[in-house]
DNA sequence: CCAATAAAGGACATTTTTGTCCTATTTATT
DNA sequence: AATAAATAGGACAAAAATGTCCTTTATTGG
């Protein structure tokens, strides 16, 4: 509703990897669609985009799989995701559609929304990997119901 | 990038609607969709949505057209276009995609959503469209560019 | 070297969203 | 009553997002 379904997938994908890292568990496309109910196809696809865009690793051959090493889940935040996966609107766009947002010709929904936008914004980029895994290690989220 | 296509054409219109009935003058489709620079015809659609939900009233008929009467401009707010137009995912759905949004199953990002959720619900609904209409009467806002 | 395994990637299919066009209905004016 | 202007609405078209399938490439272990 906010992001988009691949992007969805993209953050739930992601926060397994890490989550399975921890314990030194390398993952397959299979595992994580299951693991995070997405459809399996398609999550491989957006893990090639999170590899390409270096938010997670992958290792082709047998015992290959996706993985994060330890101090990446530190620095890796939801707004590198979000941003390799939608781009950037999120950052630049008008609420109301207008071609971008403008602060000199703003739309008259302007200033509310930039005040979201930015809380939103925070929070993705002082929101890491390793903190969302933390909480599904000790069974307080969940990745699928 | 937070609301549709459909519904950033709503608003607009609905704003542009209400700052023409400001000054008594009931406006039609071809006229909202040159002032606010979107595709006339979905516009329409778009119209009539909003006409059935309420939110704007539509007259048929030569001299006929949109419009909105001042007390209607208070008691309107953006949630209303909102839910008309997107429905009510902004409210319920889970921003990682899960069936729904559940604060005892929550996913791994709940909390941190939530409080931005909440924000702009309330942003939504505490914003008329007569306070935006004003805004674009003195030449401080734009509806297009 | 060979076989098996896993990700990478290209091509295609389906669904949803966005957008267009044409006809029907309502209503003001003459 | 006839005409014309306007919204309502149905059917269709195009584009974008979502999702699938199959082939290629890299890598491991025997
Ligand atoms: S101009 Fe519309 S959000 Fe800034
Ligand atoms: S459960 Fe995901 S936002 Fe509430």
């Amino acid at each position: 509703m906010m992001f988009s379904k691949a992007c969805e997938y993209g953050i739930r994908a992601a926060v397994y990897v890490a989550l399975q890292s921890l314990d030194g568990r390398r993952v397959s496309v299979n595992e994580i669609a299951e693991e995070i109910d997405s459809p399996i196809a398609f999550t491989a696809k957006i893990l090639q985009q999170l590899s390409r865009s270096k938010v997670i690793h992958s290792v082709k051959g047998p015992t290959g799989g996706f993985e994060l090493d330890r101090t990446e889940m530190d620095t890796v935040k939801l707004s590198m995701i979000v941003h390799a996966i939608d781009g950037d609107d999120i950052y630049v766009g008008c609420g109301l559609g207008l071609k971008e947002c403008n602060a000199n010709q703003p739309c008259p929904l302007h200033d509310k929304f930039v005040d979201i936008r930015t809380d939103l914004k925070n929070m993705l980029e002082n929101t890491s990997l390793y903190e969302l895994a933390t909480g599904l290690e000790v069974g307080l989220t969940y990745l699928k119901r």
